[in-house]
Order: structure tokens, then C-alpha cells, then sequence
DNA sequence: AGCCTTCTTGACCGTCTGGTAAAAATAACG
DNA sequence: CGTTATTTTTACCAGACGGTCAAGAAGGCT
């Protein structure tokens, strides 16, 4: 891995063009989103930015490619030697945290999804599916140990996803439903899914 | 509410229309769409596709008024008479039908949502908050009752919404994850949810 | 300073985009 | 059948699109 040696001026413009390529990626999709629109948002003139991504696949790409590790890290902490209720918790804890933090990256993603996932199928064969394959063992003995409730783990792993995520993707529709612009959304939100998905609604 | 009175080729064409509009827009976006694509994939040339609908925006518009009553029909059924597990694990499946049958309105749903939803907004705001709200309150009365765990019954809501149509917006994601391409996974996710979201994954 | 490399720009190209005009083809109806 | 209203097509437009080019401006280095 020849690490591509880069000027001061590269490195500052490449970052600044990703965080334009975010906000108009992120928003218009692969193919909504014009190198002219990233371009005005970075700042710069349309042919300074080809001089540094010469192709709009290639600013996706980079996107991408920065993506799934950070997005993956908070399942990777989920410990195997951990006690299972608290690390399932401190998963959600986590997982509700990047959709609070970084819900442009969780909006991208969602457009690559949706999109077919063209060009990140490849990555999620490789490295997603087996860390979630390996997580779900982790799940799996501590349903068999009886530490927790016995379902089907990947499944489990898609709600935790999913339940997250939606506070990210749907965001306009969780403002309005929630009212007063959703304050306290992110919070309010962990609160209620570590009881659901602790408790259940059955009561005891 | 004047019927716009409609010749037999007009009803035909503007279904087929919308059909073919609601593969393209649903997978590329509002934006990434292009009325030559919808056009191709209805099997008529742009100009003629253009005489029924004049405009883009009036494409997509004519898709998405007729995708959120649909949408929000199984929460209106939900029964504030019934027996409160029975009706939650009800309302769950039939949502996990509705991303089974209807995966591309999903995700034509989602794309609006990511964008800021501006053309949807107006119903939210209109149409789903106020049901919600009442079925919100449908929720909070079996809590009062003991007959249902207490938690927040919006994010209840939103955590039924978020893992259903999970499936149908990530679906290369949920099939290469599951593997086999994923067979069975509705039929899976129903039952794993139910018991997720009902019994919870403490060990009782 | 001078010189070479890196960076930025304006002008441009072929293609695609949403949309139009007008005429030709087809259907509806008495 | 003929006449009229509807439907479809061909040809086209102005602007946006992704991308190129050559030349100039600014940095970096000795």
C-alpha cells in the first residue's frame, strides 16, 4: 500500500471537497447530486475539483470508502466477554449516537442502499457480513447460556440498525411527529429503545 | 372535487405511467430520475409521456399523493378495543407485508424523507401527525391500564416503522447479510420482531 | 532572487436534460 | 362514411451536465 504522498494544499481541498460531496450526496443521491453543486459548495471552481477527484465516481467512491469502518466500530466493541443486557444497551447507546452526530454518513448510506448498493455490495460481502456474522455467534451463545432472550440474532441486528438509523434517514418526519421540532429526540429515543428492546411491551 | 372525467387510453397510460415512474424515481431519486428513463421503461416516447403528465414534478407528485394513505392503513387499524398485544403484533405484521409487497413504494417513502421531504411534508403535518398522535394516545391508555410496558409511544411507533421497512429499503444489504439471498427473511423478521419487540430480550 | 512544480481558472465540447411546437396518425361518434 | 377530438410522433430548443484543455497564478525550494 504505497501511501499516495500529498502536499499541504491536497490534503486541505480533498477534505474540503469530501464534506461538500457529503452534503450534496447525501441529499440528492449518486445521480441527483452535479459536480457543479458540490463544486459551489466546497467553494471552488468545477475544474479545480476534477483536478482532484477527475471523476464523480471518484469523490463517491472516497466517501464510501471512509464510511463502513467508522460505521461498523460501535458492533465491533460489542464484547463477547461483556454481560449481554448492558452490551446489547451499549450498543444502542452507540449506534443512536452516529445517527445523532453523523446522520449525513447515515442519510449516504441509505442512498447507496436504496440505490441497489452498487457499489458498496463488494465491501458488505467481505467485511460486513462476516462481522455480523461473528457477532451474531456472540448473541447466539449468550441465548444459549440463557443470558438473554432467545431470537434470531441477525435479526436482532437489523432492528438495533434500523430503529437507529431512522432518527438519521427520517429525521423530518420525527421532528413533525415528535413536535416542538423534536427536542430531546436523540435521548428520549435511546430511553425507549433499551426498554423496548430490553423489557419488551409484554408487562411483568 | 370535480371528477376529472378520463378517456380509456388516458386511464390506461397514465397506469402504466406511474408504474414505470415509481421503478425509476423510487430507485434514483427525484433528482437522479429523468423523464427520458420514465418514458423508456413505460414503453412510450418522452413528448407523449409528457401530454399526460406535463411536467416531472407532476409525476412524482401524482405517485406520492396516493402512497401515504396505503401507507398508514395498518395503524389505523389498530383497534383501541382489541387486546393491546394481540394489536401491536397485528400491526406488525402487516406492516412486514406491506415492505414485502410494496418495496418499491418504500423506498420511494424514503427517498422523499432523505431529501427533507418537501413535497410530503404538508400531509405529515396534516394527515400522519394527527393520527399518530391518536394512536399515540390509543398506546399510552393500555400503558395507564397495565395492559402494555410503559414507554414513549411515539418512538414506539417509529421503532415499528423503522424495522419493517428496513427490509424493504436495505434489502441487498438484508440478503447478503442473511445469505441464500436471504429466503424466508420476511417471514423470519416477523416472528423475530415479535418476540423482540413483545418479550423483550432479557431472559424472563 | 530564480526556477520548477503545483494549483487555479476561463473558455469550451459533446451529450443529456426537461420541455415545446406542429403536424401526422388514430380513435370516437353521429 | 365524414368530421372532430384525442393521441402519438418528429424535430427541435435552451440550459445543465460531466469532463477537457491550455494558459496563467501561486507555492515551494535552493
Amino acid at each position: 500500500m504505497a501511501e499516495p504522498k500529498r502536499t499541504r494544499i491536497q490534503t486541505e481541498n480533498r477534505k474540503v471537497i469530501l464534506a461538500a460531496a457529503l452534503e450534496v450526496f447525501s441529499r440528492d443521491g449518486f445521480r441527483g447530486a452535479t459536480v457543479d453543486a458540490i463544486a459551489r459548495a466546497a467553494g471552488m471552481s468545477k475544474p479545480n475539483l476534477l483536478y482532484y477527484f477527475p471523476k464523480k465516481d471518484d469523490i463517491y467512491r472516497a466517501l464510501l470508502e471512509g464510511l463502513l469502518d467508522d460505521w461498523l466500530d460501535p458492533l465491533r466493541e460489542m464484547d463477547a466477554e461483556g454481560d449481554p443486557i448492558r452490551e446489547v444497551a451499549a450498543y444502542l447507546e452507540r449506534k443512536i449516537e452516529l445517527a445523532r452526530d453523523f446522520p449525513m454518513e447515515s442519510r449516504l448510506f441509505a442512498n447507496e442502499m436504496i440505490r441497489g448498493a452498487p457499489i458498496l455490495m463488494e465491501v458488505i460481502e467481505s467485511d460486513l457480513k462476516p462481522l455480523v456474522d461473528e457477532k451474531a455467534a456472540v448473541l447466539r451463545g449468550w441465548m444459549r447460556e440463557g443470558r438473554l432472550a432467545r431470537t434470531d440474532p441477525h435479526h436482532l441486528i437489523f432492528a438495533i440498525w434500523a430503529t437507529t438509523q431512522h432518527y438519521a434517514d427520517f429525521d423530518p418526519q420525527v421532528r413533525t411527529v415528535l413536535g416542538n421540532d423534536g427536542e430531546g429526540r436523540f435521548s428520549d429515543a435511546a430511553t425507549a429503545l433499551k426498554q423496548i428492546f430490553l423489557d419488551g411491551l409484554k408487562p411483568r
